[in-house]
DNA sequence: GGGGAGAGATGCCGC
DNA sequence: GCGGCATTTCTCCCC
């Protein structure tokens, strides 16, 4: 626990500063915006990012329950809170905690960003700790067995759709929509291969559809195969794409950091523990 | 800047706890499980949840670069860092912070989920803060101006759709498909209405198209009408909309907590921001 | 800014 | 567990 006239000082001076704000709080908090929320009385972790972002957790579950975009702006003060009333039995906190509450220094903290309509009222009965400080990080996440990946596996070896399959490219954003990969096999027919990193659903079959579909019109030709390539594909889309005519391969995406082998070792540890394929 | 014995120590016994675990740290990251991972040196923000939620944020952004899922389990360490080296100069941190870097005392966090096969290792250098703590929070978010409030609406409102439309059923999970609200019009045609919150996409078109195709087979008729609803649409939709022969109706999601008007009032000051409709 | 698609998407519900 | 689908999805890239 900390003095409330400490945590709001620290924050402010953390707002003015523009430094990475983290602290916890038993709090209320209404949000409006693209559409609206309010979360009653509840301990909630805080992060004030210095690009604006706002994060309000709660002590379990992945996502954020509230949050504001890059951007936003902050306003701590002291000041009544809303017109009803904050109890500690409409938290379902414990009843010895009531004159606590009662007794606690109000606090209110907005969060605004103007062009998105977007706001946010956090309204604290106490916190439990704040930290302000200029964190530094320039360093950006290196990701292996994304779908891009698998397409890049496709390109180096073309074979894992077929023995003499020739991609062209890569990605190709073209006006008839996206293809991870494209080519042409042996007779000289266009191949378009869409890659899923995990199971393939009816979604990617009628996304595959619709290129096709395209490309067919704005070619003005009918030799066009459809590929999906995914380590696996549901029963429902596979019945679909069988029914279109189109293709599955059975491929998976490549993972293991080789250019980073160090972290790799690093894990070395845990790879007991992994699949072997 | 916290003692690392004492980061630790403190670490420690929130895991052993089960609290809610909050810390700041110099670190780089591997990950290891769907796909993999490295994150190279720099400041983060981590988050420890009594349910195993592990969330790490870098200074910027909305998303976490590196997660668990609930259920993991976590052991923090001295030990060796990685065999390769650990420096200031790789990070692009100021030259200065070498030796300090150099002279901390080694620490690594492991997070493992092993049914999911997920494993994050953390290589830490030293604690910016460390807050651990029993929070308390039952409360659940109340959010309005969802998919299913626009159908709820419909629901309530049928003439909103059309003068005569009966709706018969909400969220039908059947076979055919989810369809948001489900009746006749005045014709005794069945009506399939799709609800987006937002800008309507040839996606949702898609999906009303599928609930339509579906539904026919199924019940061997042909009088079955497809209702897109939703506040915009985008011209390609609407283009896919009217070829197929369905229609759309500029319908926006219920917003304002009527059942929590002190949430409402509570945001009144921002309310002259906000759009007149 | 909108459109289109991926994401280590997550979360919810139903089977 | 998988399937289907919404999400204050977010993020990236291109037009």
């Amino acid at each position: 626990m900390i003095r409330v006239e400490e945590a709001v000082e620290k924050i402010k001076q953390g707002i003015r500063l523009g430094e990475s704000i983290i602290f916890g709080a038993l709090c209320q908090i209404s949000y409006s915006g693209r559409a609206e929320s309010y979360l009653p009385l509840g301990d909630r972790i805080f992060i004030i990012k210095p690009d604006g972002t706002f994060l309000v957790h709660q002590p379990s579950g992945a996502n954020p329950v509230n949050y504001m975009k890059a951007g936003s702006s902050y306003e701590i003060r002291y000041g009544l809170h809303s017109n009803y009333e904050v109890t500690a039995q409409n938290a379902q906190h414990e009843p010895g905690e009531q004159q606590e509450i009662n007794e606690a220094k109000k606090v209110v903290l907005k969060s605004s960003n103007i062009p998105l309509k977007e706001f946010i009222e956090v309204d604290i009965l106490y916190f439990h700790f704040v930290y302000s400080g200029n964190l530094k990080d320039s360093a950006k996440i290196q990701l292996q067995g994304t779908e891009k990946d698998m397409s890049d596996m496709i390109m180096r070896n073309p074979a894992l759709v077929e023995h003499d399959f020739k991609p062209f490219s890569q990605e190709e954003h073209t006006k008839y929509g996206f293809i991870d990969v494209f080519g042409t096999d042996k007779k000289g027919n266009i191949v378009a291969v869409e890659c899923k990193r995990y199971s393939a659903d009816f979604k990617a079959v009628s996304q595959l559809q619709r290129y096709v579909e395209r490309l067919k019109k704005a070619k003005g030709v009918n030799n066009v195969r459809g590929v999906l390539a995914s380590p696996k594909i549901s029963p429902n889309a596979l019945a679909m794409l069988e029914e279109i005519g189109f293709e599955w391969r059975s491929i998976t995406p490549p993972k293991y950091l080789e250019k980073f082998n160090a972290a790799q070792t690093n894990l070395s540890d845990f790879s007991e523990n992994l699949p072997e394929n």
